[in-house]
DNA sequence: GATTTAAGAAGACGATCGTTCGTATGTCAA
DNA sequence: TTGACATACGAACGATCGTCTTCTTAAATC
């Protein structure tokens, strides 16, 4: 039912998501759609739910046994970089769908979306200060200004596929969140 | 009248911009405000293009009496982030928004964007390999790499900055596209 | 087996959607 | 002065929106 909803949303956003359509879809009453999430604003949050869990199981779980710092760092990218390139969702990376969609907005919705951002900036960014402090990654760096470049460069990957095709877009993305690592071109 | 709609566009998406709000929001009638665009696409594909004439005349125009290469580019990659992190719109960059709208979607909307991108790629790739025959750019270049991290970097500016309230965002793009450039840090 | 509980269907509600119609008010050209 | 033309109005249309109430049905509990 969710991922109904997902389905629909990343292909024309979390507002095309409606209790009609999710009916239609399901073969189901509107009555029965609703009757499950109590409003269309439950529904939007716990689809904003189902899509961070999503990310969370297909690109932290994989990694987060791996030693803090470079090494898990590396693998967060990778990971990172698959999943958004693969999202599983007709329409691409539904996480960044909504959180383009809702960045101007506020409400709850926003609120959650901004809420898990923080909590992963929190995680990459613990990573690179462990890194930094490793001496994986040069001393002088700065990282908010790095965990902004791996983020803005993840979600470059969506559009660069749908609206031109691109196929190559794991590979620049990475290439691209080594740069703004520091690290040299070792691949 | 344009102008109204790009305002509830940043804010609450292309979608959202109804003709009865518009209507509302003007204090005109529903029929007046159709009637000057003929239907709801209209509208929404002439809202796209004030803002690719926007973004031209912000981004472009100040820089495209330079010399190709990367003077150009520098200024281009200067004047770009300033025009996401200040806009001019309520809801933030309204040409991100649109992109990350509409890049699941079909119809003459998602044409005109990847159209509308399309020459923007190619304008950068352009300067970018310009800049790389005269010496001023490593030689190994990826050019579509490096142009797909400039737009990437770029498009980051907007959810950073409404999401956190991040105000470094000018500062952490630059510094991520020089990087992405293969530059050192001067500055 | 009787009773409670939950899920879903059916249908209606007021609101809003995009669009069309007919009409009134201009503004220019002939 | 008259006609053509564009602009914007009020009103209505069918469709869909989110939500609610009522009823049926099936499962679970005692």
């Amino acid at each position: 039912m969710l991922r109904a909803a997902a389905e629909i949303a990343s292909l024309e956003g979390l507002d095309s998501v409606t209790i009609g359509r999710l009916a239609d879809r399901l073969g189901m009453s509107k009555a029965g759609v609703i009757g499950q999430f109590r409003s269309k604003e439950k529904l939007q949050l716990e689809t904003v739910e189902l899509v961070l869990d999503d990310f969370r199981t297909r690109v932290w779980q994989p990694v987060r046994h791996l030693g803090a710092g470079l090494p898990r760092l590396s693998a967060v990218c990778a990971a990172w970089v698959r999943y958004a390139a693969d999202p599983g969702y007709p329409g691409g990376c539904l996480l960044t769908q909504v959180t383009y969609d809702y960045d101007g907005r506020t409400g709850p919705v926003h609120d959650r979306i901004a809420e898990g951002r923080s909590r992963w900036r929190d995680t990459l960014g613990h990573d690179v200060d462990t890194a930094v402090a490793a001496g994986d990654l040069p001393a002088g760096t700065d990282t908010p200004q790095v965990v902004y470049g791996l983020e803005s460069l993840a979600a470059g990957i969506t559009p660069a596929r749908l609206f031109h095709g691109d196929t190559r877009t794991e590979e620049w993305a990475l290439r691209g969140m080594h740069a703004v690592l520091g690290l040299p071109l070792t691949d």
